[in-house]
DNA sequence: CCGATTTGCGCAATATTATTTCGCATTCGG
DNA sequence: CCGAATGCGAAATAATATTGCGCAAATCGG
């Protein structure tokens, strides 16, 4: 695992890891046919490299009561870096937005949101986001249903293609 | 646990396996503060209940060599039931759409798509998404970077509404 | 208000699992 | 062909998960 790079081992590990991140390690290594002791160490390292950057269980947000998604497309006035960051800064100290990503083109920034009900959204919106320092428009879309939501990496792609590079 | 309804003490043991899915049960029942065994039959409880809906390892993408992340907002001719279904069934198969979100508003759908590289990506959306039936209109953004990227439900708002409620 | 039922805790015992230790095989560069 | 480095796996040990109770507090019908 030296130089950074994975054998098919370690992406068996990270792909059986993204599928059920409490597997037990006697389970997995006996997935990816190695015993314990190493698989443990694999899993470690892969840690230890960044590769795999924690461990979350999924809870079922609408169950916990917050019934409101939100996407938010957000435009900003300046784009200069020091705004970028402010701006970013305060999406990290707002707890209801729980994705912030930049991007390009005529939206500045895409915010995933979540909210217990419509007017705590609204108040955010109009009180927080709205009234942030460098915002000019704020283009809101409220999630009806979510169809699909596979965490992380499409492991089957990543296979095809190591299969092709070597 | 039985009508459905969460304790303080269900709501800190989803928070913190919320933080860290792959804590040990005696170091949840330390935080949480009951004994382990109790504290597991709940998180088998929690898991029964749907509250928990699985745990996974967060891979970092980008390392695993899937430079690119798009998300794409899609327009669609007819918004009746059959057809809306058929989409999201289209998506579920396609393995570069990682999520995607029904909404309101001009945007019916929102993806989020990941891609090894651009040229991958843009054939899936030349030759996949925009081919697909009832697809009108694509609009894609690439993210330039992620600020900020919380999995799940901001428990420090569930707690104060918990506390308002009583 | 009281006894019966229910619910949920935690101790103690057992089964599984994680983790360390160490020797062996394979690979690799000189 | 040889020593160093890498990585495996068996075996031993340490932690952890899980089960099986008995007990106490809350709930409920009378």
């Amino acid at each position: 695992m030296s130089g950074g790079k994975l054998d098919p081992i370690d992406r068996k590990i990270l792909a059986e890891l993204q599928a059920d991140g409490r597997m037990t390690n006697v389970e997995l290594a006996k997935r990816v046919g190695i015993s314990a002791p190493p698989c443990l160490r694999r899993v470690r390292a892969l840690e230890e490299a960044g590769f795999i950057r924690g461990y979350h269980a999924q809870v079922n947000s609408r169950d916990l009561g917050f019934e409101v998604q939100v996407f938010a497309m957000v435009g900003l006035n300046s784009q200069a870096e020091a705004d970028l960051s402010r701006f970013e800064q305060r999406c990290r100290d707002w707890p209801l937005v729980r994705e912030c990503h930049m991007l390009n083109g005529e939206i500045d920034f895409i915010l995933k949101c979540v909210a217990p009900d419509l007017s705590t959204f609204q108040s955010f919106l109009t009180e927080e986001l709205l009234a942030a320092d460098n915002v000019v428009t704020v283009k809101t879309s409220l999630v009806i249903r979510g169809a699909k939501l596979e965490p992380g990496v499409p492991f089957d792609v990543l296979e095809a293609r190591a299969a092709e590079i070597e």
